[in-house]
DNA sequence: TGTTCTACGTGTAGCGTTCTACATTTTTGC
DNA sequence: GCAAAAATGTAGAACGCTACACGTAGAACA
């Protein structure tokens, strides 16, 4: 069925850093993995050699017996440049380190996260995972696993990173508020798709309510379907009671909305004030000016790497880390006179 | 240094199936690989019982002494949302296969590729690669190879798969030119990062010289950094010849022209067209309506990993897929009166 | 009828690491 | 100076799978 792969040049092997450096193959081992017993004199003579002969561990073959020094990390999209700025954090927590991360994308991670457990990753991050609790412990009982954007304090078999979607939400309102923006709607998804999103709506809500706007909440949930998304705001820019202001779930979400505000012909914000979450770059752009939620993404990435990595050196107790989300005002939400 | 572990439920092995099947491991292996040399009866048996032992093989063990079906993707950016349409193609192709997919990002993907060789991928597939053909074949030397994005048809090692960047320089001076814009300018990377950009470049010269336009060839360049690219443009659109139009590299870079043009109040089309590359999903947004050349990524990425997979079944000689580009449109672009 | 094929299964030697158990040398404490 | 303890190094058995080399049995052929 399949022919013969062409002849490619052999890998260096760690026996033959061990004859190069006159040892023995579990010295070298021991010097890779920087285990104990190790002498100063034997510990250069064997990075000479590895050097010397441009070895690299195969990790496979690691992965056999220990471990690949391979985090996962799983992203529900590729389109969301946030998930960069998280990147971003997960390479800065990795410099220095022996490990390396893979990427996968997929919105429901279960049949990746089989693939990447196949694969002996030492661990996973998931990010903003649209799982139970109790899938999510199913996973932490067989490969270590940090989990962002997803909450549960209650979760012991895991990590959780988080910023505090509620207070985001709340901010967001007052923030609105703050700006003589009274009747504020909240766009949101009609498939929650993650815990995040509940919390974003409590904090919404909440907030909203401690404003006296009890009786303007109104929470739209559009599909994640562009179409879709462009049609729900559509309707609700025309309805006749249309908000002051629109908080949307997502910069990205936030920016399908300036599309359709910019295409009714309504100015931003005098007609109707937008503020979205992630802080994306493009919110800088001089066509968005978009408020947004700052959630920091890079701290995120940093702290899960982190408490993967200890979880995978042994840690069982659980830890949930959570950063305080902050306004970033810009032009969409300014105040009007 | 590091505590042990948790202990983890143990996985099933290729001996549980076999003893559970009553037949060999190797037998096993032959149903799992479809070698040839198998009846009917005994596939049956034996997928009966990975199934009802909920078996999955390990990729390192595979990967020891066969292949790990696993393909590497490597991305030079998180940031571009065109990078998920070639993903999607990477994807469709990949169903019903046993290939899976990691990605890694990296701008030099030299010390990625390492890793990944490492890791035991069965191939890679690199996109947007910021490296010389030489080294480029010492990568395929070690690994199959494919790159999108990298214009080498003499390349024999490793097969690309790209748009043809030449015409679509050509058909966006074109397009322009077409709907009356005379002075364009391009707005280039300081630091080509792949051969991409030069024929880019080359298509806008060619067919500004075409148009008669030769005179007004002007192709700026700036570092990738988001301010130097704004300051940039902002220097282009203050001087005292203003050009007519931008053709951009990119979409993203399209989009900071934008809004560095909306900053400096010149309105789009009329003071300034501009046209991008990509047709990124943000094209469409009211507040861009961007005219983009479009490149089909999603056939990129398709095409690119059926190459792969025939090569890492043993195909030897090079293959070198293009795509023709077109125009899509917009209001960014339009004729002025 | 004997001989040659072909199809189907199996046994088992690795693949490149890690890690336990042990042997040997050096240091320490008294 | 001697025993005990600590430090350093080594041998070799796994880890889970693939693939080579064979064995066997029935079919096809002459």
């Amino acid at each position: 069925m399949t022919k013969k792969a062409p002849a490619r040049t052999p890998r260096i092997t760690i026996r033959e850093v061990a004859s190069d450096a006159g040892v023995s193959v579990a010295a070298v081992s021991k010097v890779l993995r920087n285990a104990y017993g190790v002498s100063d004199a034997l510990r250069t003579k064997v990075q000479a050699s590895m050097e010397k002969l441009n070895y690299r561990p195969l990790a496979s073959a690691r992965g056999l017996r220990g471990r690949t020094y391979t985090l996962g990390l799983i992203f529900p999209d590729l389109r969301n440049p946030f998930f960069a700025d998280i990147f971003a954090g997960v390479n800065s927590a990795l410099e220095r380190t022996q490990y390396q991360a893979m990427q996968g994308v997929s919105v429901s991670a279960s049949s990746l996260v089989e693939a990447m457990i196949d694969r002996q990753m030492d661990g996973l991050v998931l990010i903003g995972p649209n799982e139970t609790n109790e899938r999510l412990n199913d996973i932490a009982d067989r490969i270590p696993l940090v989990a962002i954007g997803h909450h549960d304090i209650e979760a012991v078999r895991f990590d959780t990173v988080n910023n505090d979607d509620q207070l985001g939400g709340r901010l967001a309102v007052r923030h609105l508020c703050q700006n003589g923006h009274k009747k504020v709607a909240m766009l949101s998804l009609a498939v929650p798709v993650s815990t995040v999103i509940n919390q974003r709506e409590l904090g919404y809500r909440l907030e909203m309510t401690e404003q006296g706007l009890g009786s303007s909440i109104n929470i739209v949930r559009a599909p994640q379907v562009l179409r879709d998304v462009q049609l729900t705001v559509r309707r609700l820019l025309e309805s006749r009671d249309r908000p002051d202001a629109i908080f949307c779930w997502t910069d990205l979400m936030a920016f399908e909305a300036i599309s359709v505000a910019t295409e009714l012909g309504l100015s931003i914000p005098q007609d109707i004030a937008i503020i979205g979450y992630d802080n994306t770059v493009f919110c800088e752009f001089a066509q968005n000016r978009l408020t947004s939620i700052d959630q920091s993404g890079e701290v995120l990435g940093l702290q899960a790497t982190r408490l993967l990595i200890e979880r995978i050196d042994g840690r069982t107790h659980s830890e949930h880390f959570v950063v305080t989300p902050r306004v970033v005002a810009r032009a969409s939400s300014a105040k009007v006179s």
